[in-house]
This record gives C-alpha cells, sequence and structure tokens, in this order.
DNA sequence: CATGAATGAGACTTCATTCAT
DNA sequence: TATGAATGAAGTCTCATTCAT
C-alpha cells in the first residue's frame, strides 16, 4: 500500500467521524461520508467493506488506545486515587481534543448498546475490566474498603464518566476549558471517597 | 373509546415491548408488532400514528410514574441517604418487575440519544432535575458537602444506576434476586459517601 | 387470499414472461416487471421474495405440467413410437400457444444451466427420466433395440427436441403453423428409427 | 507485439477458462481472473477491451478450429457416416483434452443464447450449415433419406452431441474415459440409423 | 508493459405508511 | 373497528472500466 492510498483512508475516516457526529450513524448514507470526504462513492468501498466497518475501524483505534491508558495507569506505582484520576483525566481529555471522535464512539457504540455495541461487548468490557483491576489491587492494598466488589465499582465509576460526557454531548452550550478539570475531579471525588476506607 | 378498543391498544403495547426488546426498535418492522400482538397489520396505524409513536407511549407511560417516585421521595421527610435509597430502589424494581420494558426504555430511549433521546431528552433531563432537587435540600440540610454541585451528584448517581441496569441487560445470565438488593445498597453506599460530609 | 389478490399475483407473473422474453432475465430490471404489470414496485415483493423467485415460480409452474404429461404418456398402453410423439407434440405445442414463456423457460433456465438451471437441475432431469421410462419399457417389450441405454436415448431425443426450438426462439422469421407438425414428426422419425430394432 | 507480451495475453486467457468454468462468466470479477493470472487488474484492460471480449476470444478460437474440422470432414471422400462420426469425435476429444474451456464455450455462449449466443449466432449456425452440408451431399449420393431436411438433421445431430456433453459438465461423477468413445458411437448410431435409407 | 487506486452508474430489496373494503 | 393489499421512496453495495504513475 503506497502512502498516497494510506492516506486517503485517514481521509475516509476524518469525514466519517465528522459525518457520524452531524448525521448519526443511521442517518447519513455512505454518499454522505465520500462527499465530506471529497472521494468518490466507490473508494469508500475500496478501503471499507461496509458502512458498519468504518464505524468499527473508528471504534476500535481509539479504543485500544484508551484500554493501554488504563494499563499503563494500573501497572504504575501511584496511589490509587491518581490512578483512577489518570483514567478520567485520560477519556475526558480524548472528549476535549476530538469531541466529535467521542461523540461518536459513545452514542453510537458504547450506548448504541443494541446493534453495534452488542459487536464490541468484550471489547468494551475489557475496559470495566482494567479499571476494576486498579480497584482490586487498591483493595488487596488496603487502600480501598472490600465491601464493593471492584466490577460493581468499575461500573459505577465508568458509567459516572460516560453519563458526564453524554451530558456534554447534547448539551446546547458549549463546554468551557476549565469544566473539563473540574469534572476530572468531581468523578474521582464522588465515586474514589465512596471507596476508600 | 370502548373498553374492547381500549384492550387491544394495550395488546398492541405490550407486543411492543417484547418485539422491541428481542429485536430492537430499529430492526424490527411493523408487521412483527402486529403478528406478536396476533392483530391485523392496519390495526397498529388505528391505534398508533407511527411506529415510533408506539416507543414514545411505552417510554412515557413509565417514565412519568418514576418521575412522580422521584418527587414524592423528595417530598418525604426522610434523611437523604434514604431518600435516594428510594430512588434506586424504585427503578431496579421497576426492572425486577418488567425486565423486557426496562430493557427498551433504556437501550432504545434513555441510552439511544442521538434518535430518541434527543425527542426526550427534557423528560430525561427531569429525572437528573429530580435527583438534584434532593442533593440540594440535602446541601441546605448540612448532610450533604457543597463541593459537588447537584447536577453534578445526579448524574453520577444516575449514570451509576444505569451503567448498572445496563450491565443486567446484556449480562448472559440471568441476574439473582439478592443482586437486586444488593445493587441498591452498592449503588447508595458508594454515590452517598462520596457526598456526604 | 382473496380473488382480487390472486389476481395480481398472476398480472404479475404474465408481465414477468413478457418481460424477461423481450429483455432476458439478468437485464430486466424488478421495476421493468411492474411496469409491464401496472403495480406498483413494492408490490412484486409482495407476492414474491426477490426476481429469481418470480422466474423459478414460471418455470416449475410450466415444468410440472409437462412432467405430469411425460408420466401420462409413459402410463398409457400406446406404442412406444405413439408415446415419443406424444411428448413432442406436448412440447412443440407448449411453445405454439405461448413462445414467450417456453422461451423465458428454456433460455432463462433450461439452458442458463450455470446459473439457474443448477438450481433447478434434479427437476429439469426428472424430464430426462420420464422420457427414459418410454424408452426402458419399450426395450423390455422388444421394440426398441438395447445396444443405446434409455438414459442416452433421453438425452438425443430431449436435446433435439430444445435445439429445434431454440432455433424458433431465435429466428428472426416467425414460425409457419405447418413447421410445427413437421417437427413434431421429424423429431420422432429422427430418433425413434435409430432407436428401433 | 514482443514474444514476452503475448505470454502473458495467453496466461490471462487460460486463466479466464478456469474462473469461467469454476465462478461463471457473470459470477465472476475481472479482478477474479487477474488474480488467477497472478497479474494486475489493469494489465486485464491492457490485452483486452473488456471482460466481454476475453469471452469472445476464447470462444471464436476454439470455434474456428472445429469449423474447420467440420469442413475438413465434408471435403473427405469418407462414406457419410463416417463423415458424422469424425464431427462428434471432434467434439467430443474437445471436450476430453480440455472440458473446463469446453464447459465455458457451451455454458456462457452457445447455450446462454439470450446473452452471448445472440452476438455469436451467425458463427455458431455456421457449424449447424456445415453438418447439413454434409447431410445434403449424402442426399445427393443416395446414402441419406430426402424427408429429413439437412437443416433438421444438422440440429438433430448438433442437440444430441450438446445434450451429451451438458450432462457431462454438470454431473457430479467424473465421466471416464470409455464413455467418450461409447458416446461417439451412440450419437452416430442413433442419429444416422434414423437418416440412413 | 505494468500497477492498482479511483470512478460512478446501476439495481435490488426493505418497510413505514396509506387506503379501499 | 378491522383487514391486508398497495404504494414508492430510499440506501447499500457491486463491479466494469479508466487513468495517473
Amino acid at each position: 500500500m503506497t502512502a498516497a492510498a494510506t492516506e486517503k483512508r485517514r481521509v475516509i475516516l476524518d469525514a466519517a467521524v465528522r459525518v457520524f457526529a452531524r448525521q448519526g450513524f443511521h442517518t447519513c448514507r455512505v454518499s454522505d461520508i465520500a462527499d465530506e470526504a471529497g472521494v468518490a462513492y466507490g473508494l469508500v468501498y475500496h478501503y471499507f467493506s461496509s458502512k458498519e466497518q468504518i464505524l468499527d475501524t473508528l471504534f476500535l483505534e481509539r479504543w485500544d488506545v484508551m484500554l493501554s491508558a488504563i494499563a499503563e495507569s494500573d501497572a504504575s506505582s501511584r496511589p490509587p486515587r491518581e490512578k483512577l484520576y489518570a483514567v478520567a483525566a485520560f477519556i475526558i481529555d480524548s472528549y476535549r481534543h476530538d469531541p466529535e471522535l467521542m461523540k461518536v464512539i459513545i452514542v453510537e457504540v458504547t450506548r448504541a448498546a443494541n446493534t453495534f455495541g452488542l459487536t464490541h461487548l468484550a471489547k468494551i468490557r475489557e475496559a470495566y475490566a482494567g479499571i476494576a483491576a486498579i480497584v482490586s489491587s487498591a483493595q488487596l492494598q488496603g487502600a480501598f474498603r472490600t465491601e464493593i466488589t471492584p466490577e460493581f465499582a468499575a461500573q459505577a465509576f465508568y458509567g459516572c464518566i460516560e453519563q458526564v460526557l453524554t451530558g456534554w454531548i447534547f448539551d446546547s452550550v458549549p463546554v468551557g476549558e476549565q469544566e473539563f478539570d473540574q469534572a476530572k475531579t468531581l468523578i474521582v471525588e464522588t465515586i474514589c471517597r465512596g471507596l476508600e476506607r
């Protein structure tokens, strides 16, 4: 594959993010993506086997980076609260840097559990498992109490973040810069305080 | 409207719950609902103006009951933690009593933020507002600390519940009876501890 | 199914014959059939699950009649040559009465062995088997010699008829009435003389 | 045109035979041919102006050889039955030596009368004419009776051969060596006996 | 000669909705 | 109230062919 070829693939993926974010996955047509990318209709099918596969690609590309970030945080020697802060910060910064991509991933994959979500359910749950691993080791260290299972704690933590992002996604007013940092703190503050001894 | 007419309407609504839960709103056809209800194709359009309106009806019927439950809990003179427990208990018991209906509401409306979610965004946010009201009065009473805004607290609380329900909805193993009560306790335990002074 | 409904189905089938005969199965569009039938596009799919199924229906309707005719001829007590004459006459008269339908069956199914032919291969071979049965009993009676296997004789006989029909189908000049009867005689004359003692 | 260039052209033609035989002309894609030949997509279009032209080339290459064989047989001084035996033998040996090529010619051209068959109708009919010429001179010699027209006899003869080949092409069991010689004899036996005085 | 990325027209099928009975 | 036949718009995907390198 030449460099130019790879570029066009990227152009299509980036255009798809904008179109999915604007119109929604089900509502948009493949021709909308082609138009947005400035390429011919058929080229989309030269690089992707279906509209669905474009969404898959966008999701997996980003989700794998997030899974790595969670694993990395878990592997570090920081205190549990800082580990979870790092996770929350990563996700929220992902939204800050590319809100359209995160909107697509959350609205069309993560929350659309009935369709694509099911396809990627295992992948999505890896994130919960990664967070649960952080909680679990915190419990072993004695930092977190054991009344709350790591799995439940992970659901609460992730559910809380996703809810906040969803709120931003559908807010009519744009999110101010300081709200991002505030949210990181509040999430960790709320959930970790409930988990710590 | 005669009694018989009303009955048929109900039969269609109940059939729609099963069909939406099984196949998903977008994937099912109006004829699937008619078949499930055992009525003719066209009769669905006698009682409802569109497939969408059936979903709207199912959502609003149940959501309004929940809003009342939240308001009632807020109006009571119980301590804040008990108020929030009552809310969590109501939602979780809704799932326990009619998991198919709750699956439809969560998967097809509440989490399907790009499509129906937007239509009902205001209605959905009323629930957050109700929960925020509970938190707010708890802060005025001095029971909850004020570092966390009521709005954020409501998002965390609701997000946590929805995440737990979503987990159950897509779990391959059925949820045991004791898990319902456990979940109520854990949710309140996790979130309220983070909110309380 | 009401009488009117059945009628429309027939209207579509008859239109399909004309369209398939004129444009060919692969070349025509489903909309061409709908237009020819004077019905809406979707109605075609109300009665048939696919364009292919329309062709299947046309083929099977007619082919089963032919198989019955062959079986009936075999069951009669006429001499072998008359039995085969009856078969040839039936096929040729089918063409005389409805050349478009026979064109479709031969060109789009029977001779299109690579696509639909394969689907209906077993059905098509039933015809050869029926003819072979006539030859076989003629051999047992001592009327036909046994050097030529019934299976081969059936292929020769049927191949000869199909070739003649194919010639007519693609002839630029219309076939005269007397040619039909002449063909019946010549086919039987040529093949039976080769088979008889 | 250099020798190497000609070679690649041949490689593509040979690959096309295998692909057409395996998948059918309409079902295969030009890229399938390129893949089978081990050449780049666009090279196919360097040597041929269309997918159709590849099939045309394959057909004409072989068919012209057959027309020569028929003409040669006609020109010989052998008795009529031997002339027809030579024709049948040539066609059947063509199948024996290259069953894939013959499958393509028969299934995709000769029997596909609605599409390519029409394009090559004149060429195909030259074969019937050649056979008819043999019959005609046999009638002039007094060897064949005149009740059956040469044109009809040719159709019967060719139709019989094509039917036998078609049977082999779609048989699930491979054809044994002795069946080839048997078929030559049976065809001539069946048809000539019907034609001879 | 050779490559394979790029083009874009074309057709099937689905299904929500309407309407005559 | 009840039926289900009839409508037709809409969108995905295929693939032969072209063309820049």
